[in-house]
DNA sequence: ATGAAAGCGCTAACAG
DNA sequence: CTGTTAGCGCTTTCAT
């Protein structure tokens, strides 16, 4: 790395040794260099010494380009996220981590407000990546087969009925569960769900939320706002909330983001959190952990949950027959502030 | 995108069609293909029909890797980011955009815990990308010298001393001076400021927080405490400001993680935010516009910097001569909801 | 306007 | 263990 590259301001190209180079000044063969820098099998220690003396000295450095093209397999894979989401984040990281671990290399493309998960994974696909891993895609089931059919594809966090790609995911019904055994375990029973609209995660939190209800013998209780997967609204569940003529004691909302809006209207209402009302998010963003937030909300393990979606498109791809296509994991409740016991309802004055 | 294209499970590798395939559908030449599918001159107007004809028959995407070797140049901009950074999601998107616009394409590396930027930048260069935008890298300014003398390198949200790197970035000291203004007008005298700790960022916003003091005859009420970037280095310094006698009426904060730590250690200290004590933050992230954070904060303009830094890249690899080397853009104050009149102070009752 | 041919920098199969 | 030889799929002269 000692080697003073040089850009060409004329032609705005730069000029690096190729293996050609490296090979010239070993005195070897250009096959020769190609086997040691992959450390493959197949030539001396001696020369091995050499080859790689002579590549440090000229600063070589494989050009991925010609590596991917003159390679049968690209061994790439390709990652779409959504910058926006936290939760990518964390997934990223594991999945460069795994991958480098299974010896393929990561190539990533953002989601943005204009460049959706078509054309991220055109993208991708054009360079030829071998399978694609989908954080949280926002695309029909109907795209997403397609997607799967022509490279093995792997859905990490959403559900995708039945078919042509592999799904991690996070048992949504079970995190409804622990929310709802956590705020009945306190001695709430009037506990509300604000969902999330019209999706599929939001009809699985919803059934979730039911069916813990139920279990718990608090069926009757069963009531569910309409909301949305944003601060908005939560916002303006809240409001219909407050507009009934009485409260529920406690609210678990369909994500974090949906709870925020809960927590600001309630605030600006002088509803005190959790003296006068329990809060419970879902997702565990990185937000929620703000201490001034500081909700109670279920979490998923991000590095399992790469590890799995790496696993699986590499096993796909090396033909293994991978027994289920979908692995559901177990979150896990985290409880912070936003909760506490049921208990008379008391003034508090505002806060703003 | 009607050809149903299948993955070979037996060596996990897609078969794809190529020029040679189009070629021959349409009864013409490789290159004469290669001419209409990069729409370059030299074709009629029939010959197009019919390629393009037997282009869509196939599902012919061309292959980025072939592409990008066999082209003298890759018209490929690299561009590092922090996937944890909110506000590169702005940036990100205002770069693929431009760059769009200007022919070129973008390959993203994303920096993780274990992934810094000398790792990424490695990547991107094996690409043989032309040049290298960095959104607000974490490195020394030798290294990022380095880079540039590699490639054309932008920096993009920080300054870097003298030499071979563009740098687009907001006044961090105009920044201040405003924040420091507004709190000014609004009566407050004794403004303490929260540190970054010993980066250059912190130095600049340090400084600007002196001068706009001076300059509104406040040199007398200069109060700086450490703190730094995160949210646990405002918790700290919160701490350390109630252990003193006496409380200063408003709080500027290095950054918004910053201010959110100072909130959080205000709120349990029993503390109103406005009313007893005003904050503010620093790069109206995400989460200060989170209406139960609603922090006033100083904002930077993405979308103009972003079209900055692809405009500068290309400028350069275009050989024109770019007269400053460094932009500095305006920022601007965004008044929320946790500053207000400077009153006298009154008890009120804990939040939590 | 069209086609033939020579690479881009690397890997991989095959001889020696 | 080492070198020779084909390509990978595309762009790009350079003839025709």
């Amino acid at each position: 790395m000692s080697a003073a590259l040089w850009w060409d301001m004329e032609d705005g190209r730069v000029k690096r040794p190729t293996l050609e180079d490296v090979a010239a000044l070993a005195g070897v063969s250009r096959a020769l260099v190609s086997i040691v820098i992959r450390d493959a099998p197949g030539a001396s220690a001696q020369t091995r010494q050499r080859v790689l003396q002579a590549a440090a000295e000229l600063g070589y450095r494989p050009d991925t380009r010609a590596r991917l093209l003159a390679r049968n397999r690209s061994r790439l894979l390709g990652v779409t996220f959504n910058v926006r989401h936290a939760f990518h984040a964390d997934l990223l990281e594991g999945i460069y981590g795994t991958a480098e671990l299974a010896g393929y290399e990561v190539v990533v493309s953002a989601l943005t407000p204009s460049r959706d998960e078509r054309n991220a994974v055109e993208t991708l696909l054009d360079y030829r990546c071998e399978a694609l891993i989908l954080l949280g895609p926002e695309v029909t089931d109907q795209r997403l087969r397609e997607f799967g059919r022509r490279v093995p594809a792997v859905v990490v966090g959403r559900r995708v009925r039945e078919g042509l790609v592999d799904v991690i995911r996070t048992a949504d019904g079970e995190g409804m569960r622990q929310a709802v055994e956590h705020l009945a375990a306190l001695g709430h029973e009037e506990i509300v769900h604000v969902d999330g609209g019209r999706n599929r995660k939001s009809a699985d939190r919803r059934q979730g939320y039911r069916v813990a209800m139920r279990r718990r013998g608090l069926g009757g209780r069963i009531r569910i706002l309409p909301g949305g997967e944003t601060e908005e609204a939560g916002v303006a569940a809240a409001r219909r909330l407050l507009e009934g003529e009485s409260l529920p004691t406690a609210v678990l909302a369909y994500n974090d983001d949906c709870a925020f809006g809960l927590l600001d209207m309630f605030g600006k209402a002088d509803i005190a959190v959790p003296a006068d009302i329990s809060v419970v998010g879902f997702d565990d963003s990185r937000m929620s952990r703000l201490s001034p937030i500081n909700l109670t909300t279920v979490g998923q393990d991000a590095r399992e949950m790469a590890r799995l979606a790496v696993q699986r498109a590499v096993a796909r791809l090396a033909g293994h027959e991978v027994a289920d296509r979908e692995v559901v994991l177990t979150p896990h409740l985290i409880v912070r502030g936003t909760t506490q016991p049921r208990r008379r309802r008391r003034a508090s004055p505002p806060r703003q």
